[in-house]
DNA sequence: GAAAATATGTCAACATGACTGACATAATAG
DNA sequence: CTATTATGTCAGTCATGTTGACATATTTTC
C-alpha cells in the first residue's frame, strides 16, 4: 500500500493518519449523538426510546419484514426486540400478518399511526440531514454515501452500493430530477 | 432556495429528497453500529462498556479535562459518568489532579494504561475508517469531514471547522505529508 | 407419516448505562 | 461572611441490552 503506483493513492493515505482518524472518530460520534438527539425529544413526548424509533423505521421502510429480518438488522436479540415490538403491537403503530406460503412467518406491518409517527420522526432530523449533505458539497453527497457504505461491515453494504449511484445520479449533473 | 442563483445549489437539492434522506439515515446507523462493533469486540475481553471507552478517548484526547466539560462532551449526567470514571480511576487508566489556580477542580489524566487501552481501541477502528475514507475518494475526505461537522450541533462544530481544512490540506495537492 | 429443522414467542434472571433529586464538601468569588 | 461553583455521592428508577431454557406451530426431510 505504501508502495503503490502513481494512481490517486498517494494523496489517500494521507487521510488516513493517526491524529485524522482520532478526529473523524469524534466527529463520528458528536454527529450520530445528535443525531439521534433530534429524534429522541420527539420519542420522548410519547413515552417511546430509541428503540421503538428504529422498529418503527425500518418496519416501516420495509413493509412485511420478518422479525428474524429486523433482528439481523438490529444485531440485539429475540428478548430485546421482543418488548419493544409487543409495546408497539399492542399499541397499534405496527400489525403483524401471517405468511402466505410460510405460515410460520408473522410480517411485520406499520399501521397508518406507526407510519405518521415513522415520518414525523424522520422529518425531526431532516433538517440537519439535508443542511449537512449541502455542506457537503456538490460531489459530497456521493462522497458521503460512499464512506458510510464502506463503514458498514460485510455483505450488508451491497445494499447501498446501489444507493451511492442513486445520490450520484441526483447530483452529478445538473437538472435531471426525475431520475428515482 | 429553490430560486437561487445559478451555483451549485441545483444539484444539491436533489440530496434532500426525502427517499435519500430516508436511505442516509440508514447508512448512518449501520456506519455507527459496526463502526462501534469493532471497539465493543475489545471492550468485552477486559470487561469494559462502551462508556469506558468514550471517556478513556476524551481525556486520552484532551488531558487535563475538567469534569463539567467531559459531562459536556458526553452529554450524560453526573451520576451516569460517576461510576465510569470511578471503575476507571480504582483500575488505574485515568488519574485525577488538583488544579492549580482552582483547587476545586480535578483534572483529568490518562494514565500509560490509559493511553494503551486508548490506543488499541482506536486502532480496532482504524481500518474501517481509514479504508472507508479511502473509498470517499481523494476530495471525499474533505466533503466526509464537512457532512459530519455540520450534522453537529451549535457551536461544538466550530471545533472542527479547522479540522476540515486539515483534511484538506492533507488530501488535496499530491504528496506533502508533513503537514500535520 | 414421523422426525428434524425453522420461525416465532415467552419466561426468568441479570448487566449496563442512562435518568432524577437530594445532599455534602471544599474552594472560589462577591 | 455568604453565595456560588466544581465535584462527589446516595438512593431509587428506567430503558435496553444480554443468556439460556422452553413452548408452539409449521415446514422440510427422510
Amino acid at each position: 500500500m505504501r508502495g503503490a503506483p502513481n494512481t490517486y493513492t498517494d494523496s489517500m493515505v494521507q487521510t488516513t493518519q493517526p491524529e485524522q482518524l482520532l478526529a473523524l472518530s469524534e466527529l463520528l460520534f458528536f454527529a450520530y449523538r445528535d443525531f439521534t438527539g433530534d429524534a429522541d425529544e420527539v420519542l420522548a413526548e410519547i413515552g417511546f426510546g430509541r428503540a421503538h424509533h428504529r422498529v418503527v423505521h425500518f418496519v416501516t421502510r420495509r413493509p412485511g419484514l420478518r422479525v428474524a429480518e429486523l433482528l439481523d438488522i438490529l444485531k440485539i436479540t429475540k428478548q430485546s426486540l421482543a418488548r419493544v415490538l409487543r409495546e408497539l403491537i399492542d399499541k397499534d403503530y405496527i400489525a403483524q400478518k401471517r405468511g402466505e406460503t410460510d405460515r410460520r412467518e408473522r410480517l411485520l406491518y406499520s399501521t397508518s399511526a406507526g407510519e405518521a409517527l415513522a415520518a414525523r420522526l424522520a422529518l425531526s432530523q431532516a433538517t440537519r440531514l439535508s443542511q449537512a449533505m449541502i455542506a457537503a458539497g456538490p460531489h459530497g453527497a456521493e462522497s458521503v454515501a460512499h464512506f458510510l457504505s464502506q463503514m458498514v461491515s460485510g455483505d450488508e453494504n451491497k445494499h447501498f452500493s446501489a444507493f451511492a449511484t442513486l445520490i450520484r445520479s441526483a447530483s452529478g449533473a445538473g437538472d435531471e430530477t426525475h431520475r428515482t
